[in-house]
DNA sequence: GTCTATAACGTGATAGAC
DNA sequence: GTCTATCACGTTATAGAC
């Protein structure tokens, strides 16, 4: 968990100081829209050592990003292709895991949503996610499951959106339907405390659903 | 659906051509990241005509946000508060209509929450969702549900974010889960096209699931 | 390592000819 | 209405003193 605030000793040395102020901006306005002075000042420090201690504002975000990146598709990767663990167990260790990991970032899909889409090629075609999870213990496990007669969606992909949908949209959709009133913030948590343990039932559901 | 593409002759004038190239651009790119010659080269005109057209970069892309908002968020409102529709129709519809206008135009929901990131307070005021929410159709017809033991589920939050979940989260998960490979396009769209009709299915599986 | 001052560049917007 | 040329400004990045 590269960039989870909370798992790590807060670093307070410059160095660190710029790369936490860089999440910080960065997770809520884009790289585009954010200005190095931004950071600087979120940071605390002058403008030039952000030049200093990463050559450049691109640089410093590819950081952010890579880091981000590694919080939440590698995270998933691990409980999917965990051998022992089967289908229910992954579907609650997904949600239980990633709705903690958003409640105190909640930022990041956003962020990895938009920042891919300004550059599909350069951070993608490093992570072959299709081929990944094609070969993944996740995806063999619901073809067994399939042909027991326990599931009745044959396609994994279908399985893989709905459970990371029912997760991450919440997140996403956030300040949609919270209308960014600060007073529904607690109200917001508990739905999502609510929904670590209704999704595994709810998938459950909707894959023996006819 | 005023920023459909499709259900609308295309606009030939100059003024038609900026705003249908601004549309593309804005989707694509975000506001932050859009240059206005970008919009300029992709219309094919002068870059001096955006400003004689409209005054400002901002100007525009308030015009192409309040017709994706229009499309989007309205459109779902008119849905969800038709008296003559009960809630399985509603799903149906949603994910019939929503799934459809998301093939054409797939960028319109990561554009609406990246720009709504930016800019939480413009354009949310003005339209209160959560108090129009609490009083629509939707909301009485599922308490009256849970009422009747209907339903089992008696948040209508967590209706209305799994049955948006399901519907809209493939398409702002498309880069991740399909590497931006061309060649598997045509397995998404098979994908959706099987959604609009699991997805009524799947609700109802859940919002049942004890 | 940290600061101030400034260079180098990109971008939004406009003036003015046609 | 449409073009070219240019201005005005903000931003990234660096030079150089401390």
């Amino acid at each position: 968990m590269a960039g989870n605030k909370e798992n790590q000793k807060k670093d307070t040395t410059t160095e660190g100081k710029i790369k936490e102020a860089a999440r910080t901006v960065f997770y809520k306005k884009g790289f585009a829209a954010t200005r190095t002075r931004d950071i600087a000042e979120e940071a605390g420090i002058n403008l030039a050592l952000l030049n200093y201690y990463f050559r450049s504002k691109a640089k410093l975000f590819e950081i952010i990003m890579v880091e981000a990146l590694a919080d939440f598709v590698k995270g998933l990767l691990t409980v999917l292709n965990d051998e022992k663990t089967g289908l229910e167990k992954k579907v609650q260790e997904v949600a239980g895991r990633y709705i903690d990991l958003l409640l105190e970032e909640p930022e990041i899909p956003t962020f990895i949503v938009t920042e891919i889409r300004s550059n599909p090629e350069g951070l993608l075609k490093k992570l072959p996610i299709q081929e990944v999870l094609s070969k993944s213990v996740f995806f063999r496990q619901h073809r067994e499951a399939v042909e027991k007669r326990q599931i009745t969606q044959p396609d994994p992909l279908h399985f893989l959106m709905n459970m990371m949908g029912l997760v991450v949209f919440p997140f996403i959709a956030k300040p949609l339907i919270m209308g960014g009133r600060k007073m529904q913030a607690q109200e917001f948590n508990v739905l999502m405390q609510e929904r670590k343990a209704l999704i595994p039932v709810w998938v459950k559901a909707m894959m023996k659903a006819k």
